[in-house]
DNA sequence: CTTTGTGAAACTCTTCACAGCG
DNA sequence: CGCTGTGAAGAGTTTCACAAAG
């Protein structure tokens, strides 16, 4: 359409006003488990931590780790590591996970319903402050402490409790429409969970969750494998045409 | 570890015996999505296709949707498109979705009992074969029409239905654990769906599905755009110390 | 004339390797 | 010394822009 030749149109917010900082993406994408890593030090009493151990904690390569935590600053010791605590301060701050954001989660069926209930699904920084369906047959009824409403209500209720976030466990023919309501409600963020591709305006963050796509890229790898072994002959002749 | 100056230890398999296909990761991250997009116009009647329709209902531009295609091969037509059917079967193809894998899923909680619900949460090329727990009380319940299994006989029931990719749905803690056990039983194919770093050797290929770090990320986007219009103050402070 | 397929350029991300600090 | 922080090199990915095909 009209967006071919759109000068790049940086992702991210990449400067601003003041000092520039402009974490990279797949920086952000990782800080959240080098935090949960070291939540779990933490817990283990483990008052510092080199960039080696820490990056084997959390699967990746220790110069990864350390570019990634010089985004957020100097907060490494030379010859010592990093303390945990601090670290785990900082890197909460950065994602803004010392204080609270509401979520809100439209469609109760069994995927939003697990969701609701996995209570733990999140350690802090979250709270899930209302459920919504289209089944007048599910709304009232209680999930996790909040109280099914209908979806008509989404808009109000969004407003009202302040909702940053939306989680889209819809049928994939519903979550457009469901994505639509949210934006206009003025949510900018959302995990989407219904396998449905989300057209949305510049400036809304949409994050999928699609379960049939990861195993459709296991999917790929196993076949690789299973080349390896023996089903070669398969391919190389056609297989199947 | 020792992991330091290994060079390199390409992923995913990339030339082999004959012709090096090497299909880039990013690549088959997205055929899954192409494929799901071919799908539906098909079932709309569709025949052919530009790659600029096509990518702009799967959400990209139109010259990588072009460069993704064209690792599999040349399969459109100048002036016309793609037949949209010629696509489906050759992207399912390549994915190995043209036969049927079965998949385990471990961890009958909540999250796992939704999964296995969730029938149509693979259109085709997956099939649901076994159900695991570790509380005898979950074990005998029958979820989805399989009977859940207990998770002793992991191995035995991971040979005798040939499981091809492991769903662990598990608690954190048993992660790891169960993780060694569809290594060791063969599988080399896992969807984690639990929140924790997986150890594994070379040739295992995981892929982790996480709530938390999602939201986590989205967290951060909240935040800056949040401080787009107000919060900047706050943080210039130092923002809740 | 339309649309693919693709070199080449631009950009992003990862890894190396080491200066420099504690 | 040991370990961080980082320039520079390398790898991978995206986008551009156009020649060639239908």
């Amino acid at each position: 359409m009209s967006s071919s030749n759109r000068p790049a149109a940086r992702r991210g917010g990449r400067t601003r006003g003041g000092r520039a900082r402009g974490i990279p993406d797949a920086t952000v994408a990782r800080l959240p488990l080098y935090l949960r890593t070291l939540i779990g030090l933490n817990e283990r009493g483990i008052p510092t931590v080199s960039s080696e151990d820490l990056a084997t904690a959390a699967g990746v390569n220790s110069a990864k780790l350390r570019k990634d935590l010089s985004h957020l600053g100097s907060y490494g010791t030379r010859g010592v590591g990093y303390d945990v605590q601090y670290l785990v301060y900082q890197i909460s701050r950065e994602l803004g996970l010392t204080q609270d954001w509401a979520v809100a989660i439209i469609g109760m069926g069994n995927l939003g319903r697990a969701l609701a209930d996995y209570g733990g699904f999140v350690s802090r920084g979250f709270s899930v402050e209302a459920l919504f369906d289209i089944d007048p047959g599910k709304v009232g009824m209680r999930v996790a402490d909040l109280t099914i409403e209908h979806v008509d209500r989404l808009e109000e209720i969004v407003h009202a409790e302040n909702i940053a976030i939306g989680v889209i466990a819809t049928p994939p023919q519903a979550a457009q429409e469901v994505c639509d309501r949210l934006i206009n409600a003025g949510v900018r963020s959302i995990l989407n969970f219904a396998p449905a591709v989300l057209q949305t305006p510049q400036g809304v963050q949409v994050r999928k969750v699609d379960l049939s796509i990861e195993l459709q890229i296991l999917a790929f790898h196993v076949q690789r494998s299973m080349g390896m072994d023996a089903v070669d002959a398969m391919e190389e002749t056609g297989g199947g045409a």
